[in-house]
DNA sequence: GCAAAAGTGTTCGTACTACACCCATGG
DNA sequence: CCATGGGTGTAGTACGAACACTTTTGC
C-alpha cells in the first residue's frame, strides 16, 4: 500500500468564559504529561466510532466536568507535521461560549487541574495550543459583531452595562453607552425583566434577557444583526 | 491500547469557476471507482509527511491539472462515521476561486474525467460531497459580501457588467447597476485600463482591474469591504 | 435609424454619530 | 448631600435606495 497513513485524529475544545469584566479560556494540566506538565486545551483522541462533535463534548466533560450540548467547529490544525512531537496528530478545534459565573469546573478523570485563564495571561501551552487560541479569539471577535453570541457569555439575566462592557472588553473598542443601548434595544430581541440587579452602588438597574425565539423570527424575516464601532 | 484508532485523513478540493454568467464547480470521475463511477470532488488521502494544505493542492493538481498556490480551509467532515462506506475517513475540505475562462483542465493520473458542473446541475456525487459543496456555496455567498473575492473568479481585466452579473448570479439578488458601480468605484481599489472589451453589441466598455496592493493599503487603514443588497 | 449595452447624477429617507443632563439609590 | 452608576433625547451628517435619460457602437 503506497499511501500508508499513520495519523491520529484529535479534537480540542476552546471554551470561553466571561467574568469580572475579562475574557477567560478554560485550560487543563494533563495527567499523563509527557509534555512536562504544560497547560493545554481540553481535548484528546477521537474514538473509532464516535463523531467529531461527540468527541469534543466527551473530552471536555471528562476533563473539566463541563457538559455542553453544542460546540462550533473552528479549524483543523494539520499543517505542522510535528505539532505533536510523539506522533503525527491532526486536531480539529471546536469552540463554545459559556456563562462562567455559575459553572462548576473540576479536574476529572483525565486532568490534574482545571482553571480559567485570562486571555492576556495565558502561559506557553502544550503543542500548538497558543496558536489555536489565537485563532479562536479572532473568530470570536469577528462573530461578536455579526451574531448575537455575546449573550452566551452572560447569565440568563444581565445588566445592560455588563453587555456593553463585554463588547468593549473583547473588541477592545470604546462604545457610546447611549447609542449602544438604543441600537440593541431597537432590534427588539431583548426583554426587560422585572428583576433588579444586586446593587453595588448607584441607581439600581433592570435586568435584561435575550429572547432567542424572537431573534430567530427576525432572522427568518431577513433581519441582520450587526454591531459596528467608530 | 484502549483508544485504537483506524481513521484515515483525506482532503477534498472545491474549486469554483465562473463563466457564461454561471457558477461552476470542478468535478472528477474517479478512475478506481469502487463507488460505481460516481462523480466526486477532487481529493484523496493525505500522505504521512505532508501538510494538509500541500495535500489538497497536490491532489487537485494530480487529478485535474489545476495548479493553485492557495486554498482556504472550509470545514472538516467527520461526524458521519459512514460517509465513506469502506473505512472511516475524515475529510478536510478546502476551497478556491479561479478564473475558469483560461484554465486548462484535463483528466490526469488519478481521474478518468474532469468537468465543470453548473452548481444547479450537480448530479448525485460520491460520499457526502453534495453536502460539502452546499457548505462551500454558503461560505462563498457569505464571503462575497464582506471580502473582495469576486475578482478571483474573473479574468485579470474584466467588465463592470461582468462583475455586476457575478454578484447577481451567485447571490441570487437584483442589483441597481448605478448604485453598485458607484459604490465599488468609491472604494478606490479598481483601476480603469485603456483596453476595451471585445464588443458583442452595444457601446464598447472599458475593462477594469482589481488592485490588490491598494486594497491591502485600505485594509491597513481600517477599511472594511461590504456589499449589501436591499 | 434602430437595437443593445455603457455610462452618468439627483433626490429622499434612514440610520449612525456625537454629545450632556437628570435620576435613583446607599452610605 | 454626595458619590455612583442608570437612564434618556436631539441635532447633524453621511450613506444607501430609488430612479431615467444620454451615449456609443454594430448592423
Amino acid at each position: 500500500m503506497e499511501n500508508f497513513q499513520n495519523i491520529r485524529i484529535a479534537v480540542d475544545a476552546i471554551v470561553f468564559g466571561y467574568k469580572n469584566n475579562s475574557l477567560y479560556v478554560l485550560l487543563i494540566e494533563q495527567k499523563f504529561g509527557s509534555e512536562d506538565k504544560y497547560w493545554a486545551l481540553p481535548g484528546g483522541l477521537v474514538k473509532q466510532d464516535e463523531s467529531l462533535k461527540d468527541a469534543v463534548i466527551r473530552e471536555l466533560h471528562e476533563e473539566t466536568n463541563v457538559k455542553l450540548n453544542f460546540m462550533e467547529q473552528l479549524y483543523t490544525f494539520g499543517d505542522d507535521i510535528y505539532r505533536d512531537s510523539r506522533n503525527r496528530v491532526i486536531s480539529v478545534a471546536y469552540f463554545a461560549l459559556v456563562d462562567a459565573s455559575n459553572l462548576e469546573i473540576k479536574a476529572d478523570t483525565d486532568a490534574d487541574k482545571v482553571q480559567w485563564y485570562k486571555i492576556d495571561e495565558i502561559p506557553a501551552l502544550a503543542f500548538d495550543h497558543n496558536l489555536i487560541i489565537e485563532k479562536a479569539i479572532a473568530r470570536l471577535k469577528a462573530k461578536l459583531t455579526y451574531e448575537p453570541i455575546g449573550f452566551d457569555l452572560l447569565p440568563e439575566e444581565f445588566l445592560f452595562s455588563d453587555l456593553e462592557n463585554l463588547y468593549c472588553t473583547i473588541l477592545e473598542k470604546e462604545i457610546d453607552r447611549r447609542n449602544f443601548r438604543k441600537k440593541i434595544l431597537s432590534y427588539g430581541f431583548l426583554e426587560q425583566t422585572e428583576h433588579f440587579s444586586p446593587i453595588k452602588s448607584g441607581r439600581p438597574a433592570k435586568l435584561f434577557k435575550f429572547n432567542g425565539l424572537k431573534y430567530n423570527d427576525l432572522i427568518k424575516n431577513g433581519f441582520h444583526f450587526e454591531i459596528k464601532f467608530a
